[in-house]
DNA sequence: AAAATAAATAACTGACCAGTCATTAAATAG
DNA sequence: CTATTTAATGACTGGTCAGTTATTTATTTT
């Protein structure tokens, strides 16, 4: 029998633990919360024993920063890009922002990360705040530009920027918790393809001057 | 000294204590979730020792069920009491029904229920379930109805009323989760006064015929 | 091939907490 | 005033789980 096939016991993966714990980590964390998530079960869907986790990690709480640290940015920042091209009209690039939240959205890593913070920001308020501060307030800020952008073209009516950006976002952001929370239950459904672009369009015209 | 006087230990009180259990309940959840909430503060809030507890409810979870089978419900029905009006044009039906959805959820009970729901409802799905069901469907269901009304009239634009009912409660809805969750930390901040009218009026002239 | 190193394990600790139950004492009936 | 009932207590149980540590074993070095 070679030394190949021989079973081992286990093996020294120093480089992968990491990331392999995270993402047993996020799945758990989904799935039950952060509370409730056991570390045992985080170790063993890594394929690990509970004590290599804090080999690599101090804590429970700090897996959790690690994850609400890393994962959502990339997306943000892809949002900035989009806002950047000053030759599109204000309104289509609000179209166009408010599509690419509601697209990334429909990833379920992503879409669970917002109902991951409300339900346990609470308990772990650095959580929530980190989430505020590097993904909310940067998206709130990107898109309140372009419609302060757009009141100062004279095509939006003279609404208050910051709070008209939480109105475009809230919705597709509450599908996202809708589809985490409410979905699986029978009754009225949210259905994100007619949702989001009919919110979209219900949106801009509503800001648009010349409405009724 | 009088009996009066003397200081017991404690006081039969076999009718009051029910209520007093369910405020205390109520507001140890809303402070610590479902999960997290101890039996023992519950208990001590309502002056009471944890065994008492059990000799009104048989367990932590039927007192969250209580809870979210007795509160909301009011409010709903007053909403459709507002819709019921038929003298009234549908768009100022909308306005007046999603003011006072704005209103109701300013008061701090209201405003947790969603939070508690959304943090909890993973690991006690009966808790959504009954939350969707007897809140949302039928508020939703009171909204569709009054914009598929407006749409039959030729006033407003011929878009899905589930989807639209969904669009116009979502933000308002997510001013109570914000406020529960990021109020807190500093940065950019939903503003109630500001945000929930302005999003009912661009909601509103959004669905109006007409728009550009 | 033996010695040294460090990755990984698994048994253990200490704290916590939902739910139970034998006991106590307030209220009521006889 | 005494006996009975029952509201309320509080110590206890059984189970869970984050974090620790002594030990084992894979890998590297010499």
């Amino acid at each position: 029998m070679s030394n190949l096939e021989r079973s081992q016991r286990w093996q020294r993966r120093k480089d992968a633990r990491p990331a392999e714990l995270l993402d047993a980590a996020l799945a758990e964390f989904f799935e039950k919360g952060f509370a409730a998530a056991r570390l045992e079960d985080i170790a063993a869907r890594a394929g690990v024993s509970k004590g290599t986790v804090y080999l690599y990690f101090d804590s429970k709480e700090e897996m959790f920063e690690a994850l609400v640290q890393a994962i959502p940015k990339a997306n943000v920042e892809q949002m900035r890009a989009i806002a950047m091209d000053a030759t599109v009209p204000p309104e289509d690039l609000l179209r166009r922002m408010l599509t690419f939240v509601g697209g990334f959205l429909r990833d379920e890593r992503m879409a669970k990360f917002p109902r991951l913070i409300i339900s346990d920001g609470g308990r772990f308020p650095k959580l929530a705040e980190t989430y505020k501060r590097e993904v909310i307030s940067r998206g709130i800020g990107i898109l309140s530009a372009v419609i302060e952008r757009g009141i100062k073209e004279g095509v939006f009516r003279a609404v208050d920027p910051l709070q008209a950006a939480f109105a475009g976002l809230a919705p597709i952001l509450f599908t996202a918790i809708w589809r985490t929370t409410f979905e699986r239950f029978e009754g009225e459904q949210i259905d994100a393809e007619i949702f989001v672009p009919q919110h979209i369009d219900t949106f801009v015209r509503g800001l648009l001057k010349g409405a009724p």
